[in-house]
DNA sequence: AATCGTACCTGGCTGC
DNA sequence: TGCAGCCAGGTACGAT
């Protein structure tokens, strides 16, 4: 479900309710959430006892820093994180939740997640930077990270359309399919554009939009669609500022051209086909 | 090696 | 009303 703006949404509400918190069970119910070689007794004892001592982010990932180990968490499409106060802490347990971390002072914090996409899993504490390194996953859309010259050479040798190589999280980190299209209509480029044919003008407006967007929106607490909620279940307000995402046949705020869908790698995939145009190189 | 299609899941909405 | 079919903030993996 969430991107970056999201993710980190989550990372800031929920870091403050469970830091310093001792772990004293972990109950998995739907075990293909958990990617581990150990037995899943083995995994869930192996968490007893630990303190998380900080929530991280990177990319669309979370990162719980316990006392010996990282817990790397994805939510996927659909995956929610609900903490309960030991006074608050459901009867019954809801449905979708898969994963209840339960805490020496018997607050819970609940791990939901409808589709069952999300993951999570343990890695040592020396084995952060490597971690991403496999998933060869780029650079937080930050200026401090994010560099224009990087972006430019790796998109020359990439063969596919400019869509879904910003949703592979290679270029870039953080991009998803909301954030994607409002990014493109920022900077005027067509989601089919080639990745190599893009003109020198196209990345620069490229690389400021997806930093621009990214950031607006996690100012706004991302955005709240379908099913997404903050760690209070709160909405996120960037919604209300998507310019085309979800405004099929709804006029351009630009140009007032007919906003169009249409499918590029099976993703619904939403611009203005008079302000998103292909540029000779 | 890069790129594409498909698998993983459930539920909500649309249209017959 | 019932139900088939399509769609949904994502990634991993196997086949080309």
């Amino acid at each position: 479900m969430p991107e970056l703006p999201e993710v980190e949404t989550i990372r800031q509400g929920l870091e403050p309710l469970i830091k310093e918190k001792a772990i004293a069970l972990v109950d998995v119910s739907w075990p293909r959430i958990i990617n581990t070689e150990l037995d899943l007794s083995d995994w869930q004892n192996a968490l007893v006892g630990q303190t998380i001592h900080s929530l991280l982010r990177r990319g669309k990932y979370l990162i719980f820093q316990l006392s010996n180990c990282y817990l790397i968490s994805h939510l996927r499409m659909e995956g929610k994180y609900f903490f309960y106060p030991a006074s608050e802490v459901p009867l019954v347990k809801e449905k979708h939740t898969h994963v209840r971390f339960i805490f020496k002072d018997h607050s819970e914090l609940h791990y939901h997640d409808v589709r069952k996409f999300g993951r999570m899993e343990l890695i040592g504490l020396e084995d952060l930077t490597s971690y991403f390194q496999l998933k060869k996953l780029g650079p937080e859309p930050t200026t401090e990270s994010f560099k224009i010259n990087n972006f430019a050479e790796k998109l020359s040798r990439i063969k596919k359309s400019i869509k879904p190589a910003l949703l592979d999280q290679y270029l870039v980190t953080g991009l998803g399919n909301i954030y994607v299209d409002e990014v493109l209509f920022q900077a005027k480029i067509h989601p089919l554009t080639s990745s190599q044919q893009l003109t020198s003008s196209q990345i620069k407006r490229l690389h400021h939009a997806i930093i621009d967007v990214l950031s607006r929106a996690s100012e706004a607490g991302g955005s709240s669609i379908r099913t997404y909620r903050n760690a209070y279940g709160k909405e996120g307000t960037f919604q209300q500022h998507h310019q085309v995402y979800g405004k099929e046949n709804q006029p351009c705020p630009i140009c007032g051209t007919s906003i169009e869908k249409i499918s590029v790698g099976q993703r619904g995939t939403h611009f203005c086909p008079n302000c998103q145009i292909f540029e000779e190189k």
